[in-house]
DNA sequence: TTGAAAGTTGAACCAGGTTTCAACTTTTGA
DNA sequence: TCAAAAGTTGAAACCTGGTTCAACTTTCAA
């Protein structure tokens, strides 16, 4: 009566298994254990969001999952490892959203507009992830440069791919990738986090013609 | 035996005075406490550029300034407060070290370039502003939106100007100048903070080739 | 059914750092 | 010259919050 043989553990390339991380040794071993865990995650997200990793608390974080303080110790070394556990985790989000908001085949920049849309959107139902990652900068700084580096990286691949297939002109794609990063991290945070004044596609309009024609008068060859 | 006269408190324009602020109603009166409350700020400085506004201590900051813990109180209500000080400072110093990179009368992208080659240098020279900047995120809130916004202003006016100029396609130039502060900023931290591996010029000619003419193949007219 | 493993609990321990304060020294201006 | 104002000093009071731990409860598997 074999369900299920060993599929798992096939490495199936950049596929991140998306099981919350406890600290090394602490893996839960139950179904409640798990649930906890869980519990612990979700109540650090709110707790880091809403008051930053300085002030958050351990309790606090305890008292919003409904746990005992000692329990938090079960499954994390520290305060520090949460934190830590938690922006690999919304890092991973953050990377899946963007994804998932690209139309199949679609490339060069409307591809980008596709992806900045979707990172837009994002960030204004989960304007924590601003400040966790930010703060990431200070509190785990490893993950923070992993991050970013991991998006640039995705970024310039997607360039390269739209290079080749004869949809942009050549450059110097790694530089590039860092420019759009940062316009779209810098246009999230003014139009997703501190305010939602302006609708997503006119920002995404102006941003992709930004990308796909500059701000040049148009005659190449002046 | 008058050798200044009242021109003092005449308004400048945007001329900030440049005397490095105390907390309200601790104001220096004599010469030797503006040199402590100069020290004390200098070393702040280099305190919470080291090790960030949560390590740093007042009593690190004092033991850097050479003074009693007790003298910091002197001048500055709290650890907060001196904090904000040292961000307005800061802020103001970069805005300048911007504005001196650019040559009288260019325009256009070059302007752009020159802004930003300029910032590049600073970065790599002072490295703290990155940390104590993205720390006013949680540590001073109103002082780190004041400084982006101050940014994105004074970049969202060279653009309309050269709109104006006939050098640039009219266009939505807040949100331009939201994606190019944001492309400065991912670069300078990019080949400013975390790597000087690659030249200046060449990052911000790469960066001023996608500010002219976009990412796309060139015949706007498609 | 039952005992061992896993999980839970929260009071108490503890370290570190901010802030206060009263005694002391230096500067100022009349 | 000299008193009042300004500035300095650092020990200690005071807080806050992370972490530990031993007793207790629940779950699991034989």
């Amino acid at each position: 009566m074999h369900r299920q043989i060993a599929y798992e553990r096939v490495p199936m390339a950049t596929v991140n298994d998306s099981s919350p991380q406890a600290s090394p040794g602490k893996v839960p071993r139950t179904e409640r254990g798990r649930e906890t865990l869980r519990r612990l995650l979700d109540a650090a997200a709110k707790e880091f969001g809403e008051r930053g990793f300085h002030e958050a608390s351990v309790s606090g974080i305890t008292r919003r999952a409904g746990t005992a303080l000692g329990s938090f110790y079960t499954y994390f070394d520290s305060k520090e490892a949460i934190f830590s556990a938690l922006v690999r985790d919304m890092s991973q989000t953050v990377a899946r959203a963007a994804a998932a908001g690209l139309s199949p085949g679609s490339m060069g920049t409307t591809r980008e507009r596709e992806a900045f849309t979707a990172f837009l959107a994002f960030a204004r139902e989960h304007k924590e992830i601003y400040r966790i990652v930010d703060e990431a900068e200070f509190a785990d700084p490893a993950s923070y440069r992993g991050h970013y580096e991991g998006t640039a990286r995705r970024i310039e691949a997607r360039l390269d791919e739209s290079v080749a297939a004869g949809l942009m002109s050549p450059g110097d794609n790694e530089v590039r990738a860092w420019a759009v990063m940062g316009m779209n991290v810098f246009l999230g945070l003014r139009y997703g986090v501190w305010s939602e004044d302006r609708p997503i596609d006119e920002i995404a309009a102006t941003a992709e013609a930004l990308l796909r024609d500059g701000l040049g008068l148009g005659s190449r060859d002046a």
